[in-house]
DNA sequence: GATTCGTGGGG
DNA sequence: TCCCCAAGAAT
């Protein structure tokens, strides 16, 4: 089948299955691109689902890049908190002060958006075509998938990424480039699923290599991810008299940079007893144990904590006490909050 | 090219 | 329970 015809029953497709979407311009509408790129940065390894309530309020918190840029960097941070890879709020705030220093549009091609913090060949490709309407391929996950099923290919990610690159580039229109983009990428998330694709509902069925084969799930091929190494860490509870809780800042970069955490010692391979956690402590308390294991799974951790109670009467050097009910004005991240959830339960 | 970066949902 | 993975970027 010509690529030209198959764009166009993709597009006819999109016509018919077009979803909504907060940040979706509807049909003939024109897209704003401060939404686009607010909901692409968020889309970053990030499901619809979980992005939805952060969009939201993200854009009732900050109605336009100006006011986002106006914004202290630890107020992005807490409204951030929970949805991870938090380098992407550094970079969301950074970004959003270059683009109000250059008066507040985005650049309008690939190349110019694509020196901006946070925003790398897919999302310079989305925003160009989504935003702007640019002939720009996008090759995210889906778009990977959906290519690597069409024409079956045998090489593994991450080493494939030049060759799919390649197809997925021959196969953009100059028509409509922006609703190809999302249509193409709908395709992956809603028909071309990682496992059991609907083949029967797809357009490209009958242009599809691997439905002709029958092992549409087999692609693409991915070379084995390296195994997650177990880490164990003692975090300090530490009150006090008031009933507050003390925090500390972590540092700028590197896992969960900037964000706030409940003080924890070394996170290591090998567990901690009870008497080595006590001496190392933050601070000389009256330190006691707290029942229950936290486990907590990054991309390329998987930490174990136990939890040490102490009761304070002075908050540490460079750290800050906190009300219980008051944590939600902090930037703590799921895995803080999950310490906090089993303290609090624990007594 | 390989690593480092979160979190929650689905099968 | 475990594994996969999601509109990837920066180093």
């Amino acid at each position: 089948m010509p690529k030209e015809s198959m764009a166009e029953q993709l597009l006819a497709w999109y016509d018919r299955h077009r979803r909504v979407l907060p940040w979706r311009a509807k049909a003939g509408e024109t897209a704003d691109p401060y939404r686009v790129w607010l909901s692409e940065i968020m889309l970053q390894q990030t499901t619809v689902a979980a992005v939805g309530p952060y969009f939201a309020s993200f854009l009732a918190r900050w109605p336009s890049v100006e006011a986002l840029a106006a914004a202290p960097l630890d107020d992005v941070l807490t409204a951030w908190a929970g949805l991870g890879y938090y380098a992407r709020a550094r970079n969301l705030h950074k970004c959003a002060q270059a683009v109000a220093a250059r008066g507040g549009d985005f650049p309008s091609d690939e190349a110019g958006l694509l020196e901006l913090p946070g925003i790398g060949a897919y999302t310079a490709a989305a925003i160009a075509a989504i935003a702007f309407d640019q002939r720009a391929a996008v090759m995210d996950g889906n778009v990977e998938r959906v290519v690597a099923r069409l024409y079956r290919v045998q090489s593994a990610l991450p080493a494939a990424k030049p060759e799919l690159r390649a197809l997925a580039d021959s196969l953009t229109p100059d028509q409509r480039p922006g609703d190809y983009a999302q249509a193409v990428m709908d395709l992956g998330a809603t028909i071309c699923t990682p496992r059991k694709p609907r083949c029967a509902l797809c357009p490209w069925r009958e242009a599809c290599a691997a439905f002709k084969a029958g092992d549409a799930e087999d692609y693409p091929r991915k070379t084995p991810k390296p195994e997650r190494p177990i880490l164990h860490a003692t975090a300090y509870w530490m009150t006090m008299p008031d009933g507050s809780v003390v925090l500390r800042r972590r540092k700028e970069e590197g896992l969960l940079g900037g964000m706030m955490e409940i003080p924890t010692n070394t996170w290591r391979a090998t567990p901690w007893t009870l008497d080595e956690a006590r001496g190392v402590a933050p601070v000389a308390a009256a330190w006691r144990d707290l029942p229950g294991n936290i486990r907590h799974v990054f991309t390329h951790i998987d930490l174990r904590l136990t939890l040490l109670s102490g009761s304070l009467r002075k908050v540490p050097d460079g750290m800050l006490a906190a009300s219980l009910d008051k944590l939600g004005d902090y930037a703590l991240p799921s895995v803080m909050r999950k310490i906090v959830s089993a303290a609090v339960k624990g007594g």
